[in-house]
DNA sequence: CATAACCTTGACGTAGAAGTAAAGTCTCGG
DNA sequence: CCGAGACTTTACTTCTACGTCAAGGTTATG
C-alpha cells in the first residue's frame, strides 16, 4: 500500500534530499547502518522513502545525542527488528517467539528512552543556568544605565 | 577572597579530579580551551580552582551538546569575557566600554542558550516519540499474551 | 645526594567519520 | 546509437581528539 509501484530513489536525489554526500550514504551502508538497497541492472543504488527517514534518524541520533556510528548501528538494528515484528505481526508465526522479540524491543527501546531522558534533564539543567546568567547580566545593564543617567558621559 | 594564598593544583591532580588525561589537558591548553597555567620554577604547571571547573564545563558541552573543541573555543573565550567583566564591575573604568563588553556578553550567553533550547526541544520531542512506541508495544504485548491464553502453546 | 615519583616537550600513531580523486560503467534524451 | 551526466568501485587523504612512547628535567623525601 505505501511503496507499491515504485518511487525509487538514485543516491544522487536521496543525498539531496537528506543532505548528506553520496559518499556519506555508501559509507552508511558499508557500516550497516542501511541495507544494501535493490540495484537497477546496471548496478546503479536504488533507495526507498523508507532510507529517506532512516538517514534522518541517524543523522538525528548522531547529532542530538552524539551517538557514534557504532552504537547507533546498534540501535538501528533493534528498529530493524521492529520493523520486523511489526510486518510478521499478523502472519502466523510461533506467539512465544513473538513475545521474546517483543519483550526484546521493548528493551532496546527502553534503554534509548532512559538515555534520552537523562541528556534532556541535564540540558533543562545548563538552560536554566543559562538564563539566571542573563537575568543577571541584564540586571548589571540596568544598573548600568542608571549610573550612567546620574553621572553622564564627561 | 576564593584563592587568596594558593590551593594550586599540578597536572595530575587535575587528570584525576576531571577524569581526563593530562595529555587531554595539554591539549586544551594548546587549543586554546585553557589558559596557559601558571609554572613551578621548574616547569611544572599550576592549576586553579577555576581550571578545574573550566575542564568539566568543556566535558559538558561536548558530552551534552556534542560541540567540537573549535566551537567550544569560542564559548570559552566568550565565558573569559564574562570573567573579565566580572573583575572590571567594580575597579572604575569607562562605563560606556562597560557597557559594551555587558552587551556582548549578553549576546553571547543569548546564543548559547538558542542551542541549547533547540536542542533540548528537540530532545523532548524524541522522548515522546519513545514512550509513544513504548505504549505501541505494550498495547502489542497485552494482546498477544491474551491470545496466549485462549489459545495456549501447542 | 640519590632516587622514586612526577613532570616536560616532541614526535608519531590511531579510531572515527568522512572527503577527494581516478578510472571506468550506466542511463537516458535527442 | 551516442554523448553528457549520473553512477560504480578502489584507493588514498584529511580532520578531530586524543593515545602512546621516548628521552630527559624537576621535586620531594630519606
Amino acid at each position: 500500500m505505501s511503496q507499491s509501484t515504485e518511487a525509487y530513489l538514485q543516491i544522487g536525489e536521496v543525498a539531496e534530499r537528506t543532505g548528506v554526500t553520496q559518499r556519506t550514504l555508501r559509507f552508511y551502508e558499508e557500516k550497516g547502518l542501511l541495507r544494501q538497497p535493490s540495484r537497477m541492472d546496471g548496478g546503479f543504488r536504488l533507495y526507498s522513502e523508507d532510507d529517506v527517514t532512516r538517514v534522518a534518524h541517524i543523522r538525528r541520533l548522531q547529532n542530538l545525542l552524539g551517538l557514534t556510528l557504532a552504537e547507533i548501528k546498534e540501535m538501528v538494528e533493534a528498529e530493524e527488528m521492529l520493523q520486523e515484528i511489526k510486518a510478521q505481526y499478523r502472519p502466523e508465526a510461533d506467539v512465544s517467539e513473538k513475545r521474546r522479540q517483543l519483550q526484546e524491543a521493548i528493551g532496546v527501546v527502553t534503554r534509548q528512552h532512559g538515555i534520552v531522558s537523562q541528556k534532556a534533564e541535564q540540558m533543562s539543567e545548563m538552560k536554566e543556568q543559562m538564563e539566571e546568567r542573563l537575568r543577571t547580566f541584564e540586571r548589571w545593564m540596568t544598573e548600568l544605565e542608571q549610573m550612567e543617567r546620574k553621572a553622564p558621559v564627561a
